[in-house]
Parts: structure tokens; C-alpha cells; sequence
DNA sequence: GTTGCAATAT
DNA sequence: GATATTGCAA
């Protein structure tokens, strides 16, 4: 439902008469906050013992609006028994000192907001709003039944029109805390953590050992898949902020902690936890990061209502693949995947949408007839076999004109690097990682890993072999028979010495002429194919687009190559 | 309960 | 538009 902010426009004055009631210990200190907050028109009743203000809510904690207490008062036996007697009164937990896992048991616990001393004019005058997100959280009955009236501010009635619209603010009465009370991060509504619950097992930090040195860690209450993640706290680092009252940004928030790690990549472990991460070894830290993203911008607790995003990184998805290739593409479900892939926090969900992309990807290229030329072959697929880039072929770029004798790789030059390109052989990519068939290299002009962790080439086709523009030369022109067009091949027998692969590409080379020489040969220069071609009779030749409408470059082969290419092979 | 596809959300 | 999540039928 949609609440208004108009619906408490008939609350007179609101949040005047407000009743709080006040609980510490320390006499001095709640004579102090309820002079404040009768200052500011709030109606205090005070207490300075657990007993007497449980006695006071206990049959009648309708008659209270808002509490305040002291956390000493109400953890003196390291329980928060007012907090989980008041669960339905929006309590604001006070404190000498800061500690995180003092405040993270009592905002586990219900606490609406915890607050250190001295406490501003500013934050006692606006208790009032825990007790209006707490009647927007709880929807239009809890609105009227949380500030219905009471005795003594029968004038602070405040009720909902029975059909109240056109309102001036809207407010989402979510169910989820999508518009939390200041300050402080709190559990969705409904879930107050009992006690005994998981936090109840967390060290807790009573006055006497805010500043306890002993570094812990809090595992966080099961946010779903977020529980793959732990925060580290160390209570020394935050202890005792003084003046600084609820610290929004709290580096030791876990949030807040956790973006601080993955910005420093300050620990690899973040990343799932593997028995074997020899795969990792001598990659990129800054790529072993979590996987997981909140997809909001608020804390690990909003993981409890919304699933973390998982991000297929490139890592992430060579485990995947590594699974899917043990099993056989076949073979591959998702539970079975996911067992494989040992990766804690992964759901079979989130294995299953990847497999359903994997699959629609492989399908979309793969052709349909089956054709075993774009089949990788089995060798192919297996680990180590193409631990070494065998052959090169290079995008066709204005370059091309460039002499036949300039320099086509074999192996990729050790200097060779290109922001976010994986090289074979020196990437760490393991080969059966590598592009099974046909996957379809996004039609780009730059180089980058795309989403599969796969080099991108511009989509010519010859998806198997991609090295830079370095190395060794050779020529390739002057064929005056289909025997001559092994003399593309020439040399590469002597540094590949697996005919059998290199079978494999003559063959892919041979299927299709129409696309650019693959084996890390150039193309012939213009000049030289047209006087190869005149000299075979043919001097006409049509003229081919050199821009397109966009400025860009026809992403074919001039129609003179074309023709060359054409004719060397038929 | 699992899987795979389609719809929906981000 | 691409990708992830959710819903739902088999």
C-alpha cells in the first residue's frame, strides 16, 4: 500500500506529545535527555532500571511511542531482554562508547537506531521519525494502532482518512526497508533476531571491553547467498569515536569494508574459496575479487530480501566451463555443475541461468546443420594442448596494403600486452578454456575480453587462432595451383610439428575463402594481388566500398582481395 | 526437488 | 541491448 505523509497531517503539532520513555541507569545522564526532550514537547518517562521499565511497558507498551535506552542498562547480563520485550516499540539504544558489535547485536535485535552520548538536540528532536517509519513499515493499521491515543495526548490522535489519496508525498510503504530509519542499518521489518539467534554467539563488548584488542570475526547472519561472506571487524579499530554519534559511513561498516576490499583487492580471499587455485597463480589480483554484488547500494542486509547479483567473471566462468567440459556439454546440469565447480555461495539458480546462456550462445552458433568444420576438435578442448598459441591470423586493417613481407606471429611477443586482452599461452587461460567451435567474437574493431573471458576478434570466423601482429614473416602470394596454396602453410610445419592440427586449418582456411587469411598471414597489398591478377588476364576489377555511412571501415575485404582470394582457391 | 525455458528485472 | 533473476510447467 502507498501511505501519505498527509496522514499524519491531523496529528496536531506532531510530533508534539510524543511519549518516550527514557532508560539509564545514569542519573545524570537521563535527567539531561528528558529535560532536552520535554524542551522539544516529548512526553519522558523515565527509568534507571531494566526491571521498572519492563514493568512499566509489560501489559502497556502501547503507551509509549518511541524508546530510549541505555545499553549498559539493558545488556548488564549480556542479553537485551527490554529489546526483545519491546519489540513493538521503536527503540533508540544510547551508549558512552561505540562499538560495532554491540550496536550490530541491538539493531540484530530491533533496535531502531544506536546512538552514542552525548546525544545532539538534533537526534533526540528526531526520534519522532523511527516512530513514523515504524507505522509506515507496518501499513496502514499499525499507523493507526502505533499513535492511537493515549491519556494524556488524546490530542495527538492520529487517524488515517478512510480513503486518503492525492497525496503530496508519497511514500512507498514497503515491507522492506527500502526507506529505513536514520542513520542506523537495520534488519528488514519482521525480522528482530531472536535471541540465541546468530548473533547471539557473536563477542560482545560491554563498557569495560570496548576496547578489547582481540580481532573477530562476525559472520554475518545468513543473507542468503551474501554468506559466503565474512566481515572482519576488529572492535580496536573503531572503539571509542568520541563526538561522533552514529557513523553513517563507518569504515568497519560491512558494507562499507567490503567495497573498501574490493577497491584495494586487499584480500584475495574474497574470492570464493578453493581447494585448488593453482588457476589463479600469476593472474591479475585485481581480478580475484568477489563475485558477488549486492545489487543495491544499501548493506549486506538487504541481501536478506534480494538476491546478490552473482558477476560471471572470467574466472568464475572458467570454473563453469571446466565443470560443463567434465560433465560433456551434454551431460551438464546444473546441480551437477555446481558440485564441480566448489564454489561456495553459488546457487544452483545462478548456475542454471549461466548454463541457459551458455547453451543459448553455443546454439546460436553452432550451426544447425551440424557442421563439423566449425567443430573444435577434441584435441582442441583438452588441457595443455594449446598451452602455446600454434598459429596467428590478423584482422584485415588498412594495413593491409603494407609489403607482403611484413611480419605475421607465431607466438605472441612477450611485450605484447593490450588492456584486458588475454593471450593464449600467456594469460593464464587455461586451454580448455578456449572458445569450443564457433563462438561468435563480437564484431569489434578493439580487442578486449568479452564476456565469456574470451579474447574478441572482429568476427571473421577464424575463432581458433588469434595472436598480435608479431613475429616471424611469410609470404603468401603466387599460387598457380591448389598444391601451391600449401605454400600458405609453408613454415609452419617446421614450428608446429602436429601436422594433424595443421590439417585442421588448412582445412577451416580452405571451407572458407571468403574470410581473411588466418594463419597469421597477411593479406597481399593491393597493388600486388592486381598485378597478380593481371598478370592471370583479369584487369577489371569493381570498385569496393572503403567507408561505410558511419565512417567505418566495410568490415570485408576489398572486392580485389575478394576476387584474389576467390580465385586462389577455386 | 530439479531442470529448462520464458518472462521479467536490472 | 545484454545479462541476471524469477516464475512456472514438465
Amino acid at each position: 500500500m502507498v501511505c501519505s505523509a498527509d496522514d499524519f497531517g491531523v496529528w496536531k503539532d506532531f510530533p508534539k506529545g510524543l511519549r518516550v520513555l527514557l532508560l539509564d541507569e545514569d542519573t545524570e545522564s537521563a535527567a539531561e535527555i528528558g529535560t532536552k526532550l520535554e524542551a522539544m514537547d516529548y512526553i519522558v518517562s523515565s527509568y534507571h532500571n531494566e526491571k521498572d521499565a519492563m514493568e512499566a511497558i509489560l501489559g502497556k507498551i502501547e503507551s509509549y511511542h518511541v524508546a530510549i535506552v541505555e545499553v549498559t542498562t539493558i545488556s548488564v547480563h549480556g542479553n537485551f531482554t527490554f529489546l526483545q520485550v519491546a519489540k513493538d516499540l521503536p527503540t533508540i539504544v544510547i551508549s558512552n562508547a561505540y562499538c560495532f558489535n554491540t550496536m550490530m547485536n541491538c539493531i540484530a535485535l530491533g533496535a531502531a537506531e544506536f546512538l552514542q552520548k552525548p546525544l545532539s538536540d538534533d537526534k533526540l528532536r528526531n526520534i519522532w521519525q523511527h516512530v513514523v517509519h515504524k507505522a509506515f513499515s507496518a501499513g496502514e493499521n499499525a499507523i493507526s494502532k502505533s499513535l492511537e491515543p493515549i491519556e494524556e495526548t488524546a490530542s495527538c490522535t492520529i487517524r488515517l482518512p478512510p480513503d486518503s489519496k492525492l497525496p503530496k508525498i508519497v511514500i512507498p510503504c514497503v515491507s522492506d526497508d527500502k526507506y529505513p530509519a536514520p542513520s542506523t542499518p537495520q534488519l528488514s521489518k519482521g525480522r528482530r533476531l531472536e535471541k540465541n539467534e546468530d548473533l547471539e554467539d557473536q563477542p560482545e563488548c560491554s563498557d569495560s571491553d570496548y576496547a578489547a584488542e582481540a580481532k573477530e570475526v562476525i559472520e554475518m547472519p545468513n543473507f542468503g547467498i551474501s554468506d559466503a561472506k565474512s566481515v572482519d571487524i576488529t572492535c580496536n579499530d573503531m572503539a571509542v569515536a568520541e563526538h561522533s554519534e552514529t557513523p553513517t559511513s563507518n569504515p568497519m561498516d560491512p558494507v562499507v569494508k567490503e567495497k573498501l576490499d574490493s577497491t584495494e583487492n586487499s584480500n584475495p580471499d574474497d574470492f570464493a574459496p578453493s581447494a585448488e587455485n593453482d588457476e589463479f597463480e600469476g593472474e591479475d589480483p585485481k581480478r580475484r575479487k568477489s563475485f558477488l554484488h549486492d545489487t543495491s547500494c544499501l548493506n549486506s542486509f538487504e541481501g536478506r530480501r534480494r538476491k546478490m547479483k552473482v558477476d560471471w567473471t572470467p574466472d568464475l566462468h572458467k570454473r563453469f566451463v571446466r565443470a560443463v567440459e567434465q560433465l560433456g556439454v551434454d551431460q551438464a546440469i546444473p546441480s551437477k555443475i555446481l558440485e564441480l565447480m566448489k564454489v561456495e555461495g553459488l546457487t544452483r539458480h545462478n548456475i542454471a541461468s549461466h548454463l541457459q546462456k551458455f547453451r543459448m550462445h553455443r546454439r546460436h552458433i553452432l550451426p544447425k546443420d551440424g557442421d563439423k568444420r566449425w567443430q573444435v576438435p577434441r584435441e582442441f578442448q583438452q588441457k595443455g594442448y594449446m598451452q602455446k598459441p600454434i598459429m596467428a591470423f590478423t584482422p584485415y586493417h588498412s594495413s593491409n596494403s603494407a609489403p607482403p613481407s611484413n611480419a605475421y606471429t607465431i607466438w605472441p611477443h612477450p611485450s605484447y600486452h593490450l588492456p584486458h586482452v588475454q593471450i593464449w599461452g600467456h594469460s593464464g587461460m587455461p586451454s580448455w578454456h578456449l572458445p569450443q567451435g564457433n563462438w561468435q567474437w563480437k564484431t569489434s574493431s578493439e580487442v578486449h575480453a568479452d564476456t565469456w573471458g574470451y579474447p574478441v576478434l572482429p568476427n571473421y570466423g577464424y575463432s581458433h587462432f588469434y595472436m598480435p601482429t608479431q613475429g616471424p614473416t611469410m609470404s603468401c602470394i603466387g599460387f598457380d595451383s591448389l598444391d601451391d596454396k600449401a605454400k600458405l602453410f609453408e613454415g609452419f610445419y617446421d614450428l608446429c610439428p602436429d601436422e594433424e592440427i595443421i590439417n585442421e586449418v588448412v582445412k577451416e582456411a580452405m571451407s572458407k575463402p571468403w574470410l581473411p587469411l588466418p594463419l597469421g598471414l597477411k593479406p597481399p597489398s593491393i597493388d600486388t594481388v592486381l598485378a597478380e591478377l593481371q598478370r592471370k588476364g583479369i584487369h577489371s576489377i569493381p570498385p569496393s566500398p572503403t567507408t561505410r555511412l558511419d565512417g567505418r571501415r566495410p568490415p570485408c575485404f576489398p572486392a580485389v582481395l575478394v576476387i584474389y582470394m576467390l580465385w586462389i582457391f577455386f
